[in-house]
DNA sequence: GTATGTGCAAAGAGTTTGCAGGGTA
DNA sequence: TACCCTGCAAACTCTTTGCACATAC
């Protein structure tokens, strides 16, 4: 993963380069979401802000994160169970998420670039974002059975 | 496409075996999903419904669709723009979506197998199932620009 | 100092559920 | 005939919005 540090620094300046002011509840999500390696829900991101500052409402979590993703700086898992964040690669990337636990760990994949390009060219599109999941059972959930 | 006469079969045939009862209403929602080439919406497939059954309820579109979610006969594409449906490929396949019109296309590409297969390896997850999505401009809204 | 972010509550969208009545197998 | 499905309305979840106040720059 990227040094959390570094991610918070990156967010910090992408945000104030779009005029966006840092307070202190916003950073403390950023600071979340930069060392995330679990993909937390907003729901989760809010309890750990609040742990920190606890009048800070939802609502200021999901401008916070309206904001990052508006400027790039996360990634939305997209998943039935819930949505998900990662602060930390706001960069497309496959996922493997357990249908049992939720828990989604990042893969890394060679060959996604080519079949990006294998659908530009068939289809005539302009691709700029991707989305590659796949949902399965992770071992421990299997040891379970 | 798979013929949409052999796919209603498919469907009404999965459906009896899990002794759900066919009706008009639902039958006509089938139809609608097993002809689907475009991804419809649920409103949209509400408002075709209604054309016919003009009495029909949103909830028994959202009923039926679970149904046929349960016995894997749809496949629901997420997207933030609201959740569309494919009635006539029902396993996982690959689809550019366009960000502006929300046009969605379903392209051939190789090698979603092998990429599957790597992840599995790499992760030690039992992989069931897969969501490639490619976002982009289609050709049409980029001719418009 | 001024525009922007916060916190609260209410509204909004999308989806699910409970129940009474009607229709399928 | 018995049970399931429908249609309606209410409930529910997730997310957004409006407004008064606080605060970052």
């Amino acid at each position: 993963m990227t040094d959390p540090r570094v991610r918070l620094n990156q967010m910090i300046a992408k945000l104030q380069a779009y005029n966006f002011r840092i307070t202190p509840q916003s950073l403390a999500v950023l600071k979340i979401l930069a060392a995330s390696l679990d993909h937390p829900s907003v729901e989760r991101i809010y309890e750990q802000v609040k742990a920190v500052f606890p009048t800070t409402s939802l609502a200021t979590v999901y401008k916070t994160i309206n904001l990052l993703k508006e400027v790039k700086e996360v990634l939305e898992v997209r998943v039935s169970a819930g949505n998900r964040f990662d602060g930390n690669r706001p960069f497309p990337h496959p996922h493997v998420i357990c249908l049992k636990c939720k828990k989604i760990i990042d893969p890394d994949l060679s060959g996604i670039q080519e079949l990006t390009e294998e659908a530009a060219q068939k289809t005539g599109y302009r691709i700029t974002e991707h989305c590659l999941d796949f949902f399965g059972i992770c071992p421990d959930c299997q040891a379970e059975e």
